[in-house]
DNA sequence: TTGTACGCGTTATCAG
DNA sequence: CTGATAACGCGTACAA
């Protein structure tokens, strides 16, 4: 592979002129610029990025760092920040974690050594040390990490007043939250915001089931409560996934969906359409949440000002079948 | 931050001495080695991985390019990839194409640039001459790029022919094959097999339609289709997301499944167990195959034998509801 | 067992 | 307008 010096040679000048053309610095005669075009056409050259990044102290590397890959939620996410850091001639370092510290002490680790430029964060490790660190500009996605560190989140807290109201309006008395762990902030606000507006009707009954989001217990869970628990008329469930597998449950108790029990789901994933019912959920504007965290990050790394350290991003109610009233 | 001349000086050595320290490499005595450690964790040092991949003219990356991230399929190869790499000590680079050839030369481009050690491509571009320029190895996946690159693929020929066995078991005497794009070959593949199986049967009658994976015109064309072709009682789907569009479109137009008309998908991806009717479905190995994958480009970097140029990994019929006999 | 000095490929400074 | 040269941080002959 042909470098700065040989192209020099090649075109018999210095490397300082190289250098001028390739990076449009400076003054260079337009014959002596044809030349070194030339040359470094001739020797299909191309500028090792990793010199220069030894030399500028920076790898124009983002990394990212994600629970999990096989998710549409954090799957529309990247999509977003990968948009944006594209844009900005910056590269990408995709990590899932896998919601394990250990995994991720392992990546930011990696990260540090390849001088990153920043880190875009869905994790809630306590561990908040060790970003800090980094000493690289983080920005939190979805989760908040700590008070001091940006972040972009939904309003989940608001998610689950909507969510709420929504079952109250369809005349939900008995009522169960398949919530996510509390480790989780998102899944706390989302709770918080449910609970808070029942509270004010003293004719409903609320449970409250605390569940993994992904593990593969969680199904058999759903169905032996639903069966000890005939007298549930509504479900709001943490996640879109889960209130397909409460459909799945409830088909084979004979227990039907809408009539007999509504159910709302949360994210607005694809599956929310393929489900019989669909399911109404809470839509989180999932990708601009994406390209917000990213925007954010390279103000910081340009040491542009940010508007607040905190953005909350609105939800929606999607109206489905899955709550249809008559 | 610190380097490793901060840290040689804090121990009273030479950045030779610590560079032995770190790599644990060569002579050096127990005690200075104390010495140079503790300096390293006063100093909060860590190596800079650019610098090191400077010298050793490589970065421990692997690139990987694939379509689409928001693709079940995909994810779960990424998974098994980057299992297998972090196994290695090596750092990913994970980039979309959206089978854009512009895009994916974009990220061709900066692949060069930064000196990534080995390639895992899901592509079908014409333009193998780019990949050649790399002068890098390189190993296909899904999808096979040229006979010279090694590649790993599922047998889809076969699992055109066991999709094909299964319509044909079920008694369909009118069937279309929802096919995907002629520019790739697993869709190829899978509709060699399909329509090779059903030839020998002359009282089948067999069309096909060539849809894209993933467009949105994709889902009203479908139903046009089933519209305008009652007769149709066997469905074979390019995609499990195809064939869940399928029932929907034919949930509408009040023809049952698998009563009427028998569907089957292709990948296996989990929404075939959410849907109703549950999708049959081709399973191929996917995690498999981005582990064998990333095993076999391990091997090339280290100029260890492969054992075969192409590998063809197994696929397997799912029987579901929508394809149930009676 | 340890230290010196050079090279990896690039950019920027400064002198010409 | 151009060239020589010193960084950037690390690893390794080679010398001591």
């Amino acid at each position: 592979m042909a470098n700065i010096k040989d192209v020099a040679r090649h075109a018999n000048v210095s490397v300082a002129t190289v250098s001028r053309v390739i990076n449009n610095k400076g003054y260079v005669n337009e014959h002596t610029k044809e030349l070194v075009l030339k040359a470094i056409k001739d020797l299909n050259y191309v500028p090792n990025e990793i010199a220069r990044s030894l030399y500028r102290k920076s790898s124009k590397i983002i990394g990212i760092i994600i629970p999990d890959l096989k998710n549409e939620f954090f799957n529309d996410m990247i999509a977003g920040i990968e948009q944006v850091i594209l844009q900005h001639g910056y590269k990408t370092m995709l990590c899932t974690s896998r919601e394990s510290l250990e995994r991720e002490k392992e990546y930011l680790q990696i990260f540090s050594t390849n001088k990153i430029d920043g880190l875009i964060l869905c994790s809630n490790s306590p561990d908040i040390a060790s970003y800090i660190n980094l000493d690289i500009p983080i920005v939190g996605l979805d989760r908040m990490i700590s008070t001091e560190i940006p972040s972009v989140t939904a309003d989940n807290y608001m998610g689950g007043i909507l969510a709420a109201n929504r079952l109250i309006e369809a005349n939900c008395k008995n009522i169960i939250q398949l919530r996510g762990p509390h480790t989780l902030t998102p899944a706390n606000d989302r709770s918080e915001g449910f609970l808070q507006t029942l509270k004010k009707h003293s004719d409903i009954q609320v449970q409250s089931l605390e569940l993994e989001f992904t593990s593969d217990t969680t199904q058999t869970d759903i169905q032996e409560f639903l069966k000890q628990n005939p007298e549930i008329d509504g479900i709001f469930s943490a996640s879109d996934l889960m209130a397909a597998n409460c459909i799945r449950c409830l088909k084979k108790l004979g227990r039907r969906v809408p009539e007999d029990i509504k159910i709302i789901g949360y994210d607005n994933i694809s599956i929310c359409e393929y489900t019989d019912p669909t399911i109404s959920t809470i839509a989180q504007p999932i990708t601009e949440m994406g390209e917000m965290a990213a925007e954010t990050l390279f103000k910081l790394i340009n040491n542009e000002p940010i508007n607040q350290l905190h953005m909350t991003l609105p939800v929606e109610l999607i109206e489905r079948e899955s709550t249809k009233s008559e």
